[in-house]
DNA sequence: CGGCAAACCTGCGAGC
DNA sequence: TGCTCGCAGGTTTGCC
């Protein structure tokens, strides 16, 4: 489900809510998800003070006082739901691990359990084994133009499919990756390495354009995704392309009934949508 | 090493 | 109404 626009979102909503209160109890439902919960949840994280919310790429890291860090990540279907700890506390249906915080907690739900949680007390939080291969944060100062274009120029692989390497650019997922490519007017298929500078320069931008603006917008909502308290994202209502096969692009000015509108290809194994007329 | 398909899971919408 | 099929926002693995 989510990618960098989401997960920047859920971090907002933790931080927002959660921020400088003490952890009182981890309860686990599962013994795993993707990978096997933390042992001792409840044991090494109980009574520590929540310090600091952050990301790296989709992965969102909670820094506590004494040191232990939680990293989560949401896979395909994961939510964090906040909640006023009034309310009852009984897992629902693919309630995986509750945190209870002083007056609030924090539900990890994932109906197909692609997401992970780990626990790490190493301060070189950057070498943790999820962590170490990614790249740059594209809406950070490490990642440049001329890097991006000599990363892309690397590769014979299609465009689409090399932002989705999260080597090479980090937390552009499916929905962006599209979505990028047409606003910098470039088509998914073609290869990394007949790109130009200057057009590396263009995608570069809209990487960033895009997934500020998705941020901006408070992500986007399909079937899953919802923010920590619950509400929507409504970036969905900007996609250019993603899912509207058949449909007219919006900033082409012909004749829908003479063309096709945007179209649908399958590149390793994702969906991509493009305008044929302005990317190319 | 590069590139691709398959695998991991459940839910939902489309089509019959 | 109810069944089957295909597809879904991610990442890893294993095979050529």
């Amino acid at each position: 489900m989510p990618e960098l626009p989401e997960v920047e979102t859920v971090g907002m909503g933790i931080r927002d809510a959660l921020i400088h209160q003490k952890l009182k109890r981890v309860d686990v439902y599962r013994p795993a998800i993707r990978f096997p919960l933390p042992p001792n949840m409840d044991d090494v994280l109980s009574g520590q003070i929540l310090h600091a919310v952050k990301r790296r790429s989709k992965y969102l890291t909670l820094h506590f006082d004494k040191g232990s860090v939680v990293i989560i990540h949401l896979g395909m279907s994961g939510q964090i739901i906040i909640e006023s700890g009034n309310t009852p506390d009984a897992p629902e249906k693919h309630d995986h691990v509750i945190f209870h915080f002083d007056t609030h907690r924090m539900r990890y739900r994932d109906p197909r359990r692609f997401g992970v949680i780990d626990v790490t007390s190493d301060p070189a939080l950057g070498e943790h084994r999820l962590l170490k291969d990614i790249g740059p944060e594209p809406l950070e100062d490490g990642f440049t133009a001329d890097g991006f274009y000599r990363a892309l120029k690397k590769s014979q692989s299609p465009l689409k499919t090399l932002l989705l390497d999260q080597h090479i650019v980090a937390g552009v997922g499916n929905i962006y990756a599209s979505e990028a490519l047409y606003r910098a007017g470039l088509h998914p298929s073609k290869s990394g390495n007949r790109i130009t500078k200057a057009q590396a320069v263009r995608l570069h931008g809209a990487v960033r354009a895009t997934l500020q603006d998705a941020i901006t917008a408070g992500g986007s909502s399909l079937r899953d995704y919802v923010q920590t308290d619950g509400s929507l994202g409504y970036f969905q209502h900007h996609f250019k392309v993603y899912g509207r096969a058949g449909l007219a692009c919006p900033d082409c000015t012909c004749d829908i009934e003479k063309t096709k509108g945007i179209e649908k290809i399958v590149q390793s194994g994702r969906s991509s949508f493009y305008c044929p007329r302005r990317q190319k």
